[in-house]
DNA sequence: TTGACACATTCCCATATAGGAATATGATCG
DNA sequence: CGATCATATTCCTATATGGGAATGTGTCAA
């Protein structure tokens, strides 16, 4: 079997570095195909093919305006990613926590009993 | 062009389900490789394609002990993608927000002058 | 050394891209 | 209706899978 589809879910969707610019683009709100596809400066149908993508994992809306087709965010989908990895948040600040607790236990033992040598 | 290699960054190495299984095992501490296969009922051949691609991005270390290789979690590289992630995080607490802003609005209107019709 | 065990890698296949080019569809205007 | 602008889709290709089967590699014990 090949890779998961990108329409399979958002993290598949957000694995493509274009998609991640469009997403931030459309934080500053709704833009047209082309307005994007200029910005990130992409061929049309390329702008096309990602909106898809990302329309049919439920993370943009569109909004026809004349000719002209608006998306927008709707960044609910990303919420489960983003809770997911933080699950993982304790590894990365572990290594700060231990330090803490080095720190603490210094402090405690200094201040215990025998205070001979405080420095080495 | 194809889709971007699973090992050229972490967000694509978290896009396969069962890679993103083994880093949640990989949590409770060390595990070898057929403990991982046979916790997650994969073949172990697939385990270490799975856990090659999770060493190239970073996300997990390797140890020898004995004949066993023993993989153990690396969640730094997971960081940055929360933190991208952390960037739409208003996004999806601003209906909330928002609610919260008119409950206020409707505090203020009630308090303020003519109090006649306080409900409806 | 030989055998056994734990992993890693290679080979092969079906599938899913991402990108470019060309074309189809939709909406608006005269 | 016909012309035009804005998008969407299709066709094509090169590439990168993920899985199964088979095989290579490394370590330890007898």
């Amino acid at each position: 079997m090949a890779r998961a589809a990108t329409t399979s879910d958002a993290f598949n969707a957000i694995a493509e570095p274009q998609r991640r610019e469009i997403l931030v683009l459309l934080r500053s709100g709704e833009l047209a195909v082309s307005e994007l596809a200029h910005d990130l400066g992409m061929s049309q149908p390329q702008a096309s093919k990602h909106l898809r993508v990302l329309r049919e994992v439920g993370l943009v809306q569109v909004r026809g305006s004349g000719k002209q087709r608006l998306y927008d965010l709707d960044a609910g989908g990303l919420r489960p990613v983003h809770e997911w990895l933080g699950g993982f948040e304790q590894f990365w600040t572990e290594s700060f926590d231990r330090l803490d607790d080095y720190v603490q236990v210094l402090k405690q033992t200094r201040g215990e009993g025998l205070s001979n040598d405080d420095d080495r």
